[in-house]
DNA sequence: GTTTGTGCAAATGCTTTGCAATTTG
DNA sequence: CAAATTGCAAAGCATTTGCACAAAC
């Protein structure tokens, strides 16, 4: 995981999903993408646009939320919604999906996977006959007393 | 679930809250509780005030906001947020905690409860030693091909 | 009576949108 | 060169806040 080969398919998938679409290959677009799979955790809109500022690759965040919601649907990046009333986001583990558990009101995230997760996630498409296509699962936390 | 009895349970909860933390006990503020226990599913702000003004209780939306915060702290009121940009609420249900399925980008909201959610719980709270307060599953689906 | 709460209207801040200039194919 | 995209600035909209009046204690 995030090596060059691995940025490399990341791309390509993102190529094909421009073409399937019939949308422009920009440098915008992939600077975002490439952003996004440099930053590890969660982050929002304007660190992003802050990073890439400071990269040098000056962009206008109207430029970051247009193609938002095409990486959200291909599924490059995942949308995160709780505490702040903004959104965050993250990048697609690819293969493992962590749940996340935030502590302290989102003062900091933590990460897990749990194979029951997935269970569940098959057991749902079984009874409902429904198509999972993500899931998010938060467990709001506070540390023990101890601290 | 949901008989007068409950709602006087709940009630008296919410006074307990009110006298432990000084603070007042206003008409707005219980009628406020007995709305969202007389809604069921999930609800936003403006769909709470739309309610209560058709109900003749004529209330602002600045006093709703003012006391959900208070709401969320006692757990008689749980927010959620998928899909849309904003809040969307939902009474507690004591003893089970629903984990909740979002239908074509929520359009439609089921509830189902796993055990094994629990266990995952009580896991993380013993393997990382923390207190999880609440929890939020949610798992984004769409109705398989033949509807 | 003092302090807290309500509710209006204005402010805030993330996100969206209109539109001219630019770039892609 | 036609159509899509960028990016600025303005608009939108859920939520928050300041403050005068009212209500709780």
């Amino acid at each position: 995981m995030g090596t060059k080969q691995d940025m490399e398919n990341i791309k390509k998938q993102f190529t094909e999903l421009l073409v399937k679409k019939q949308l422009r290959k920009t440098p915008e677009r992939y600077a975002i993408l490439t952003e996004i799979y440099e930053t590890k955790g969660e982050f929002d809109v304007d660190d992003l646009y802050l990073q890439m500022c400071n990269k040098k690759y000056a962009i206008s965040k109207a430029t970051i939320y247009n193609n938002i919601e095409l990486l959200l649907e291909s599924k490059l990046l995942k949308e995160h919604r709780f505490g702040p009333r903004y959104s965050r986001f993250e990048k697609n583990h690819f293969g493992e999906r962590p749940s996340h558990i935030i502590l302290n009101e989102g003062e900091e995230v933590l990460e897990f996977t749990d194979d029951r997760i997935h269970d569940i996630k098959t057991e749902i498409e079984k009874r409902f006959n429904f198509k999972i296509a993500d899931y998010s699962i938060y467990f709001f936390a506070e540390r023990s007393a101890e601290g």
